[in-house]
DNA sequence: CGACATCTTGACTACAGTCAATACTAGTGG
DNA sequence: CCACTAGTATTGACTGTAGTCAAGATGTCG
């Protein structure tokens, strides 16, 4: 099958939604102009594999728009995501040539992808690419391990509260919106996408939906359409400290 | 309770064990010696507990000698490992005032200290240590992706064999053995620090030791002392690819 | 030897998984 | 417009793995 992704005409980075949230965020005007020159977009449709785990990588990638997640597959077809891409997260890591996980776009997808032999080049050259992309790892990490907790320790049904109280913080922080009170907002995610991210089964996670529903704590309109009456209702559901720990 | 932990006399980098591989590896004598200018060493004894979360740390460090393990806790007590540190690790985040989690000392800990705000200055000024901070960040985010696929999919006795393999493999790298048929190590983990590490209770930890001394995949001398008559047999266990993988 | 940690084993329970039937939604074509 | 299909989601009945509670066993150190 021959792959649906094209390139897009160039677009000027002062413009870019994410300029100053992505790996580019403390470059210069004279830094930028290196970016652009080895840098072009390719647009995914929702459902399309952007990388095969074991491909080679010629490129790392920086997400402007929609959702990708990153998904481990076992022998026997278990499945668990370990990652969710969301606008302005790096993609790829430099001096490693071979894909570890397969990437899917959960969403349409826009990438600004870097050729790897002249990022790589950059990275070396230039602190402020280097520094950023060390503060994004930093965040990544603690992310990770904030998700070990809950797939080690959380019940399925603490599991869907924290999985959509994130994204419904997120969605707020986009959005420049309070995350209390009133919050609604789509999910970006089938059943069977928030199984693979909480480790649950899409039975579990479709049961576990239907009960935070029955209780209030959610409304849904639609199956992807979330109202959530009082976020602290959500928050207590989810296990985690009252305050919202030290993060 | 006054803590425990002392200082101890300079040594010189040089001759440290972790040369090669800590956050110093690639620097060269000039830069070693600003180093040396900011570093001391503490020790730590089994046990105890070298930072707890929400702390204030001034300081970030190398683990030179030992094992210390990074856990998170709930509010009503379950508890997650969320990371080994391991000679050659890096304890604390460049930038970030406040531990995020509890670090204790799995066995006798010797650790590297360097004052974080000169740290900190070094890294925007030296492109070495902060390539190589990069480098050990990326690492550690595989290693927790690699965790959160155990931690979400697998079995209790694939979660434990998947374990005795880490450790009995980073042992023999340790010792420059192979790490194939006949294998033989200490545990440094309790039952209790493996079931928070994996995410089970210490019951079934012990059940499926139990279960796998009798499959005759593991023996056990003493609790701690572990011999693996047969590699590829525990690695049948593990639930992973039989070839390893890709990483 | 006795005291305390750690570990093992047993009986029972409960939470989430499995298998299967049914419902809902959106898109296609007659 | 409706019928048909395919993908997605819900619900039910049953099973199984790991958790809970509790009693003993083993090991270590004073």
């Amino acid at each position: 099958m021959p792959s649906r992704q094209f390139s897009l005409p160039q677009q000027d980075c002062v413009d870019c939604p994410i300029r100053h949230r992505a790996v580019c965020a403390r470059c210069e005007s004279d830094e930028l102009e290196h970016l652009e020159a080895i840098k072009y977009y390719r647009k995914y449709e929702a459902g399309q594999t952007i990388i095969w785990a074991g491909d080679k990588m010629n490129f790392v990638a920086s997400v402007v728009e929609g959702v990708a997640s990153l998904t481990q597959t076992m022998e026997d077809g278990r499945r668990q995501m370990v990652g969710l891409l969301l606008p302005s997260d790096f993609l790829g890591r430099p001096n490693r040539e071979v894909a570890s996980y397969d990437v899917v776009a959960t969403t349409d997808v826009m990438l600004c992808c870097f050729r790897r032999l002249p990022f790589q080049q950059l990275i070396s050259d230039n602190a402020h690419i280097s520094q950023r992309l060390l503060e994004m790892t930093l965040d990544e990490l603690d992310a990770a391990r904030e998700w070990m907790l809950l797939l080690g320790r959380k019940t399925a049904r603490e599991k869907i509260a924290s999985l959509l109280s994130i994204i419904a913080r997120r969605d707020a922080s986009l959005k420049e919106l309070p995350s209390r009170g009133h919050v609604a907002f789509d999910l970006p995610l089938t059943r069977e996408a928030m199984a693979d991210y909480l480790g649950l089964t899409l039975e579990t996670v479709s049961r576990q939906m239907s009960a935070l529903k029955r209780d209030d704590v959610i409304h849904l309109g639609g199956k992807r359409q979330i109202t959530i009456p009082d976020f602290d209702l959500l928050m207590n559901e989810t296990g985690d400290d009252a305050d919202g720990g030290m993060l």
